[in-house]
DNA sequence: GTAGACACGTGACGC
DNA sequence: TGCGTCACGTGTCTA
């Protein structure tokens, strides 16, 4: 009989619209005000979502990241989305692990009278990188991007006349004696005691 | 004519359809492997992609918070998904900024023989947190759990010594002088330069 | 009364 | 041949 191949047929394609419906609804569960949205709006909000968190997720693992080879400074705004932390400012600065380096920094930080809101230390492989999340100290200032731009300009200043400091004293080596240069590959894979003994 | 109306009415489902399917086949070209998938378990695939993403998310932000009253030691394996590196441990250490702490937790890791991929320190308001990603130096203990779960456990237990170490000097002496107490709250919300002047 | 969204059943195509 | 998926046109409901 046709008539129950059709019948069969038209209860499948109903099945398989509850599991897509299912889902759909699952996403609803997940994405945040797409409670009673279309279909289609709401297929968008979850590629809008996908996309953040796929921003947030790189931006994360960014700051694990660590140039091996070349040494930098880098000086950025931090909107933060939804944190609503207006104006906060996001230093990092990575070079060769040396010691002394670390007071240069925090002294140059402390003449800037900045709020600092998290200062971290990372080292691998004899290479260091510290990252200051700060914002003005004047409650005033929080709002003026100007204040912030030219606060931004001196921290990179600061920054990289320390960098330039070190690397030149590093050239210094690099000249006087030719086994420095092999030495920045025999620390390329040393344990702990080895990379961050000088530096602690 | 209802021969008219019949015609914008299927024509505009056509045009609901394709604003769905392009956003499924966007859907489609961010999340990997789903090429040639079905609709549902396309969708099915997104919404585990949307799961591991939060969770990758909630587990950065996560490594930035840093409680400001407990102390606490955490060991956990990181399995770490995508990047395919088996067995990796994750241990922090959070607890007021002492002077001497780091030296310890440097001996206590040399001891263990790890390979240290990555150590990080960060203050915060007088707090210090580090966190440490390392590995089994043995090649062969890779695919070992029996090996981490007791590495682990040595890690756990070598920073849970020095915390109680250091806190029982804590508690030395807030019995030593009253003032010590007080000075958790003056140093809540202190500039870099008074929190980790001590530390570095 | 019209525009948009949804579920439904059906024909078509592929394994 | 059946089984699964898809696109299509239509009926129905709501705003």
């Amino acid at each position: 009989m046709d008539i129950a191949a059709l019948k069969n047929h038209s209860e499948a394609e109903k099945k398989r619209r509850a599991r897509i419906n299912a889902h759909l609804d699952t996403l609803r569960s997940m994405v945040p005000g797409t409670r009673k949205m279309d279909k289609a709006s709401l297929l968008a909000e979850v590629i809008a979502h996908l996309k953040e968190l796929k921003r947030q997720a790189t931006e994360a693992s960014e700051g694990l990241l660590m140039p091996l080879d070349i040494d930098e400074v880098k000086v950025e705004q931090q909107e933060d989305g939804l944190h609503s932390a207006p104006y906060v400012i996001r230093a990092s600065i990575c070079c060769d692990c040396k010691p002394g380096i670390l007071s240069d920094l925090r002294q140059a930080l402390d003449a800037l009278h900045l709020i600092i809101t998290r200062a971290e230390i990372a080292t691998l492989e004899g290479r260091m990188k510290n990252v200051f999340v700060m914002s003005s100290c004047k409650e005033g200032d929080s709002g003026d991007t100007k204040v912030h731009q030219f606060l931004g300009g001196s921290i990179h200043q600061a920054f990289r006349s320390i960098l330039d400091k070190f690397s030149a004293s590093q050239e210094f080596l690099l000249k006087s004696t030719l086994s420095n240069k092999r030495r920045r590959f025999d620390s390329f894979k040393p344990s702990l005691s080895s990379s961050s003994g000088d530096l602690w």
